[in-house]
DNA sequence: AAGTGCTGCAACCGCAATCGA
DNA sequence: ATCGATTGCGGTTGCAGCACT
């Protein structure tokens, strides 16, 4: 799909690319190492993540997706998560409510917002104490072509784990690389499993359907009523994001620190 | 079957940063 | 220090395919 090629430039073998062009097409297309298809939940959650913290940075943000470029993301993004949190009523910019009606905190909200401290201490812990580590972009020509996976993968993955952890109030990710071939999709507030879903395979409505057979699934129904899928990205989102992280796209708030090392990704 | 509108996404554009002579 | 070339990045465009009438 999407634009094949230039209406006036291929007539014969001369394809009117550019260095430039060229360059841009392998990076988001020809490469071998690029994951298509369909983003999995895990995914979309991570790409959320990111993006209340970082903002439109699409490049810092593929560093934290294995085998997806900026574009993939940045597409997805626009084309897909940005309209379902406008249909959530929640504001894509901001990762806030259109409406002022939550802004004052909950009970539940402020235990939140404590989980969400605490995840930030640690993630502040641990770049002290790794703040020698040297942080490489995966995207870089230089590093694609010199690094193995182990160098690949980003420190500031360890900021999401702490995150998941605190959206671990609905349903949690695994705490392994977010890359892994295999998921685990819990439900620690009703204490079920669904291990059949699959990283990479199945987007976020194929790994619902995925526990639709198992005998959990009638403990979920119960769980999760009507409109499940917005309900349940919609809890999830405000769990991992507004309302525990008390911040904005520019930065100005408690969560510096946590800027400070997410700007240290390359 | 033909026309119209919408959607998804690869590709383009322009600017800033970096590199190297 | 300067300057042209290259690279990196985010925003935007426009086309193919699809659904609908």
């Amino acid at each position: 799909m999407g634009r094949r090629l230039p209406l006036n430039g291929h007539k014969e073998v001369g394809l009117k690319r550019c260095g430039k062009s060229c360059r841009l097409r392998w990076i988001n297309y020809l490469r071998p190492d690029i994951k298509r298809g369909k983003f999995s939940l895990q995914e979309e959650h991570t790409i959320i993540q990111l993006h209340a913290l970082l903002g439109n940075r699409w490049s810092a943000m593929a560093a934290h997706l294995p085998k997806r470029t900026d574009n993939e993301i940045k597409n997805y993004w626009n084309t897909h998560l940005k309209k379902r949190l406008i249909k959530l009523g929640v504001d894509p910019m901001t990762h806030k409510p259109r409406t002022d009606a939550s802004s004052i905190p909950s009970g539940s909200n402020l235990t939140h917002m404590a989980q969400w401290e605490s995840a930030r201490l640690e993630a502040e812990a641990r770049l002290v104490r790794d703040s020698k580590q040297v942080v490489l972009n995966p995207i870089h020509p230089k590093n694609y072509l010199t690094l193995n996976h182990s160098q690949l993968r980003p420190r500031c993955l360890d900021v999401l784990k702490a995150w998941q952890g605190v959206v671990a109030g609905m349903f949690a990710f695994p705490t392994q690389d977010l890359g892994s071939p295999t998921s685990t999709l819990r439900f620690p507030a009703i204490g079920l499993n669904a291990t059949s879903y699959t990283d990479g395979e199945m987007g976020f409505d194929d790994s619902l359907k995925c526990i639709e057979n198992s005998n959990q699934m009638k403990e979920i129904e119960e769980t999760i009523t009507d409109g499940c899928i917005d309900e349940w990205f919609e809890d999830s989102f405000r769990v991992g994001n507004y309302e525990n992280v008390p911040m904005a796209v520019d930065g100005s708030n408690c969560c510096d620190s946590v800027f400070d090392l997410v700007n240290s990704s390359p």
